[in-house]
DNA sequence: CATATACGGAACTGACCAGTTCCGGATACG
DNA sequence: CGTATCCGGAACTGGTCAGTTCCGTATATG
C-alpha cells in the first residue's frame, strides 16, 4: 500500500519509546484549549499540532476529559520557584519586581486556558479543582508571601486580610484579559499596584 | 437582531405575528447558556425549555449564533434605570445601597451567562461587543456616576481615574463567581467596598 | 540482521446536533 | 363556519467528532 510521502520538515528526532512525548502533547492541548475552548477542541487538533497520531493520545489518556485534566495539571508545573522570589524590602518593590515579560506571558497563557474551560467548571468539580490549583492558587500564594512579609515589617496593618487581598491583583488581571479582551501590560499592573492593591493593603502613601 | 420576519406595521388575519414569545425564548436561551455554555447548548434544549418547536426558533432566528447574540442583547434590557439610582450623599452610601438581593441575583446571572460565552469572545467580535455592552458596560456606567458625584463633592481626589476605578468592583465579583465558583454575598461586597474600592478611590478613612 | 515494540496515520463506527421539511392542530378573523 | 395563518412536534439530512481498529514503518535491542 503506497503511502504518500509526507512533507519532510521533520525537525523532530527519532521516535522515543517511553512517554517522553507527554509534555509536547500536553502543551499542544493547552494551546488548542486556549485558542478554541474545551468544547471547540478536538483530539485531532491536538494530535496534529503535536505531530502525533490520534491513537497515540488514546494509548496514554482514556478520554478527552482526562487529557484536558492532565494538561491543566501540567500548567501548574510552571509555577514560580518560591526560593527565587524577589525580596526588595517593600511591598511595592516586591510586586513591581514581578512585572516581567516572562511572568506576564505565563499569566496571560494561564488566563486564556482558563477562558477555554470556565464554562466547564460548574459541571466538572475535578476540572475546577485542577484549574484552581494551577491558575488561582500559585498566584495567590506568591501574593500572600509578599503581604505577610509586609505585615512582619510593619509596612501594613497586622489585621490585613491577606487571603482576600492576595486575590485582588489576579482578579483585575483576569477581568482585563477575559472580559475586556485586552492584554496584560506593565502600565496596567503598575496602576493596579499603586492605585488599588497598595491602598487596599493599607500602605501609608509615601511622599 | 435580524429577525426573520418583521410584520408590525401590517396586521394580518390569523394568529398575531408580533413575536410575543420572543422574551420567553430568549430567557430560555440565557438559562441554557448559563447552565451548559455556548457549545454545550443545543437548539432543542432552548426550544424544549421554552415549550416551543425547534422550527419556531428558526422562523425567528436564522442560526444558533444569531439567537445567542439576540439573547445576550436581551440581557441588557434588564439594565438599572439611572433615574432611580441611590443618591445618599456619600460614595460608600451609594455603593452599599446597591447591595440588594435583586441586584445580586441579576449580576450573578449575567456573570454565569458570561462564563458560557467567554471562550467565544476571542472568536466572535460581534458576540464580544454584545457581551461587553450587556454585562461590562452597564455596571461600569453606574459606578462611574457614583465616582463622578464623589469627585464633585470633593469626597475623592479630582484626578481619580474614574474609568479604571469603575471596573474594580466588577472585576472582584467576576473573579469570585467565574474563577472561584463562589456566590456573590453581601459580606463580600461590603469588604470589597470598604477595603478595596474606597481606599483605591482615595476616600479619606472616616473614623 | 531478526525480532519486539510503539508510533503515525487512515479508515471506520456510532452518537450527536444544526438546520430543514412536513403535517396535523390551534387560533383569530371575516 | 370557513379559511388563512401560524404553531409544536416529529422525522430527516448532512456534517462533525469521540473513540476504535488496523497496518505499514521506524526504532531499539541483541
Amino acid at each position: 500500500m503506497m503511502r504518500v510521502e509526507q512533507a519532510e520538515a521533520k525537525p523532530r528526532p527519532g521516535r522515543k519509546r517511553d512517554h517522553t512525548r507527554d509534555p509536547e502533547i500536553l502543551d499542544a492541548a493547552l494551546d488548542v484549549l486556549a485558542e478554541t475552548g474545551y468544547e471547540g477542541m478536538t483530539i485531532d487538533m491536538v494530535a496534529t499540532r503535536a505531530r502525533a497520531g490520534k491513537a497515540t493520545l488514546y494509548r496514554r489518556w482514556s478520554s478527552k476529559s482526562e487529557l484536558v485534566l492532565d494538561a491543566v495539571g501540567w500548567l501548574k508545573s510552571r509555577d514560580l520557584d518560591h526560593a527565587t522570589l524577589p525580596d526588595t524590602g517593600t511591598l511595592r518593590g516586591d510586586l513591581v519586581a514581578m512585572i516581567k515579560a516572562p511572568n506576564l506571558r505565563e499569566s496571560e497563557r494561564k488566563l486564556k486556558v482558563m477562558a477555554g474551560i470556565v464554562s466547564m467548571i460548574a459541571r466538572s468539580p475535578e476540572l475546577a479543582a485542577a484549574a484552581h490549583e494551577a491558575v488561582v492558587e500559585p498566584r495567590a500564594a506568591v501574593n500572600r508571601i509578599f503581604l505577610r512579609r509586609a505585615i512582619d515589617r510593619g509596612e501594613i496593618p497586622p489585621d490585613a486580610d491577606v487571603e482576600k487581598l492576595s486575590l485582588v491583583a489576579p482578579a483585575l488581571m483576569a477581568y482585563r484579559v477575559l472580559m475586556l479582551g485586552k492584554p496584560v501590560e506593565p502600565e496596567f499592573l503598575l496602576w493596579a499596584i499603586d492605585h488599588v492593591v497598595l491602598p487596599a493593603a493599607g500602605v501609608r502613601p509615601t511622599t
